[in-house]
DNA sequence: CGCGGAAGCCGCAGACTTGCAGAACGGGGC
DNA sequence: GCCCCGTTCTGCAAGTCTGCGGCTTCCGCG
């Protein structure tokens, strides 16, 4: 059996009656319209189209054959239909935990709208914490998250990249250098974490890289270290899709390579099935591309 | 809009109630079915299987988009019945040419069947050559050819390799002995071509090898080649697929790369996309798996 | 008659998909 | 209680498909 997909190049082409045109009304490379109808042909074992340098005209067997793809169309539209209709009755809160900044940058994008406008009675909670909360005592019904939490309980798939690199404020700068080398990070002031978080990856990277470093200002929150790097008290980590966001700053050392992770979307098992965790984390998974800047810069 | 050939793999599961099941239907492997199926649910944001470990079953929503598939489904076969009757309309007579070996293999098969069986009006005529008839004098319709020749104004596409080794029958190895490296050739007796097919690749090839060998034998023919040294009449390249067929012959030197080439499907750029062209030329493309065995070996 | 634009075609590099093989899991029979 | 069979899941390697950029062709217009 040919591949129903590619009943889609036919229509398009007829349609449009060139591939290049097909191939902007379908989101995809003009090449890939001419391959997939040539294999189409190659399936039916005939002709569809007539090439023409001004463009394809449908043979008269494409034409015959035109209705049958339309009747597919139609039926795969009112599928698609039930879907959406189906999505606007997805309804009730579903609960996210996720750090702080991810929230204000996810609000500011138009990711949320999106999600609103396919699910509209389904409520986004945001649950903000930089702790991480445990979704197996319903504390939420998903977690993004940047980790190395591959946690075993929990199914989660990867939807970006963590990269951090190491910010000072233009003014800091301006009084105290620039750090050029990670080895000279601890001539400077740092900004680290309180014992609360002591156990995140940046605190123990600072820990390990510059142990003999003067810290001058401890936060129990990435946001609070922004701020304080923001008032010039020192340089700290930060993540790269924040730090870049600030003018006032500057990337003095690049991406570090050790505090780089991976952005997941989570669940409990039991409930990554359920229409309510399911629209976000299929949600999620789908809108991968419009999260890069968001979640990795 | 959701990969509409996705559908196929909700449909099979949903009638044999495992991704292993559905996988034997549909002639792939398990995870694809799986991965397919995963992909549909991202792409329609909500759970269609429940999981078990004894197989898979629908869930309720699953089961309410089923009778949409089904709609796809039987519109898609529609089209395909269309195609089957026109392909019952596609009458005349094609006539192809290529090397006289390939017609006997290629009887033997069921490829032909299998055309015949797909296209009932239409008739395959050979004509026979080791040399190459000119398509665009009409000489014939399609060529079969194992070449250098991308000739440039013929379209052809590869269906295989074609792959030649030296060999020996037992009985000329029991007298003679086996040559057992390519500079020894020149001291065994070599069945070679004629003067007409002097330009053949595999009789250039002997004569670059060994210049100085006693040619005992030659033909005009690939067959004649054959003839010979099941004769035992001496030692000489043949294709893989035939040499390899004859249980008198050994197959005394590998492989030859420099005697490799391609097996393409040929034909003039104007009969390409006609009925009857399309139909033979399509068909070989899509039997290469069959004709592997033929071909290449 | 030459020029410009729109379209198709081709080759390459990178991304994605597939198949394969092995691990893990659970149900049913003995 | 144990083993076997069917099933799902995962990591890897090979193969395939896509996008991209450059080239060619053809048509229409000045």
């Amino acid at each position: 059996m040919f591949d129903w997909d590619d009943l889609k190049y036919l229509l398009a082409v007829a349609r449009h009656h060139s591939t290049l045109a097909a191939s902007r009304a379908l989101q995809v490379n003009q090449s890939t319209v001419q391959r997939r109808l040539m294999e189409l042909e190659r399936r039916i074992g005939q002709p569809l189209v007539q090439r023409h340098s001004t463009g394809y005209r449908l043979t008269d067997y494409g034409t015959q054959l035109l209705p049958h793809a339309q009747r597919v169309e139609a039926a795969a539209q009112a599928l698609e239909q039930h879907v959406d209709a189906a999505r606007r009755d997805v309804s009730g809160v579903v609960r996210v935990t996720c750090p702080e900044p991810l929230v204000s940058r996810l609000s500011q994008s138009a990711v949320l709208e999106r999600f609103h406008a396919r699910y509209p009675a389904l409520r986004v909670e945001f649950v903000m914490s930089d702790k991480y909360l445990d979704l197996r005592k319903g504390e939420a019904d998903v977690a993004l998250r940047s980790g190395d939490t591959d946690d075993g309980e929990l199914v989660g798939r990867k939807i970006g990249d963590s990269i951090w690199a190491v910010y000072a404020s233009r003014d800091y700068i301006e009084r105290h250098g620039r750090p050029e080398r990670i080895d000279e990070l601890a001539q400077h002031a740092l900004v680290g974490f309180d014992d609360t978080m002591a156990r995140h990856r940046a605190a123990q990277w600072l820990q390990q890289v510059a142990p003999a470093g003067r810290v001058v200002a401890r936060n129990n929150s990435v946001l609070g270290l922004l701020y304080s790097v923001k008032a010039s008290v020192g340089v700290a980590p930060l993540p790269m899709p924040i730090g870049d966001a600030e003018p006032e700053l500057v990337r003095v050392l690049g991406p570090i390579p050790e505090l780089a992770r991976i952005w997941r979307v989570l669940a409990v098992p039991e409930l990554r099935r359920t229409p309510r965790v399911a629209a976000f984390f299929d949600f999620m998974v789908e809108e991968v591309e419009a999260l890069r800047p968001i979640l990795t810069g």
